[in-house]
DNA sequence: GGGATATGTCAACAAACCTGACGTATTCGA
DNA sequence: TCGAATACGTCAGGTTTGTTGACATATCCC
């Protein structure tokens, strides 16, 4: 047990990385998302919606009253290619928009009750995936820390002020 | 220390999982994934290079000889939707087809040179990224875990043969 | 009042996926 | 040995989701 730090960590820590490149971890990243959005994925195909649909409807339902710029800069896709989507999420009724109270130009965006829903559903899909992963381990801890190191360093701050701030922005 | 598990991971031992979703790993999974990949995409932009060109190019540098088939398990696309890139790789000199020894129907599939070179260049700088999040923690095999975790059962078998027999098939 | 900001929109295009149908070469089994 | 199955390629057309560039509108702030 306890078995001292991995090379590639070692490495990470002397500052010699790279000698060996990671193909494990690269692969197994890949396979844990390509199975990891195809949960709900089979959801969304009942509505008619895609990927993109998701992201948006999820980030709003859990960030209720966000801004269209905030939005912008978590999905690093342009507005335009937000906007289309976005569109469909209203028409249809996910989502709802609302003047900013302090700043009238902000077109807030929250879930409706629809839009709750879904959005519920197909996390609770993905938190089942996550469970099972989980599944008599206690590196949870290890993970988090872990996905946390994957996000660009100049990202981070923000990822970390979202996550704790997530709801509370209602 | 040691504290216990997590109320997930105990919820999914208990069985009752899914009260309150994992927000968290969920949302952190993204943000990984989505810094993930803009590292090579920076690289193939150099290239004239999409995604799709990486994700064939580095199995095929990983697993030489590889069959179309075996490609198209790995990727879950169609066929038609991988031979249009492919094409291009081939046509600019970075995986080369050789028919099957033992079954000629097969077009089997390997890096050049440069398709190795190019490979290499991508999985280095992932490797950065995956040894700087790794960095000081000893919870590698734990993340290891998780990640084969959330892989489909079905695909598990599958992924953990590729990962031990990678480049032993040549 | 005028420049910056937040957002929307029109248009055209590209990457990367899809379905469906059909063709060819090769293997394998009755 | 012949016919079905398999491995792969390809033609055609469509969808989703991203892009760039330009321009319009409403609002804020100095």
């Amino acid at each position: 047990m306890s078995e001292a730090v991995s090379a590639l960590a070692l490495a990470a820590r002397t500052g010699q990385a790279g000698e060996e490149p990671a193909y494990d971890l690269i692969e197994l990243f890949f396979f844990a998302y390509r199975d990891f959005v195809s949960d709900p994925d089979r959801i969304l195909a009942e509505y008619g919606f895609g990927r993109a649909h998701h992201r948006i409807l999820h980030f709003v339902a859990r960030r209720p009253g966000m801004t269209i710029a905030e939005l912008l800069d978590i999905l690093k896709i342009t507005k335009q290619s937000l906007n289309r989507v976005l569109k469909e999420l209203i028409d249809k009724g996910y989502v709802e928009q609302r003047p900013g109270q302090s700043d009238r130009r902000q077109r807030l965006l929250w879930p409706t009750n629809q839009g709750r829903e879904l959005a519920l559903r197909m996390a609770r899909l993905q938190t089942r995936r996550i469970a099972r992963a989980l599944a008599g381990d206690d590196g949870e801890e290890a993970i988090r820390r872990f996905l946390i190191g994957m996000i660009d360093p100049v990202e981070r701050a923000k990822v970390r002020n979202r996550l704790s701030g997530a709801k509370l922005g209602a």
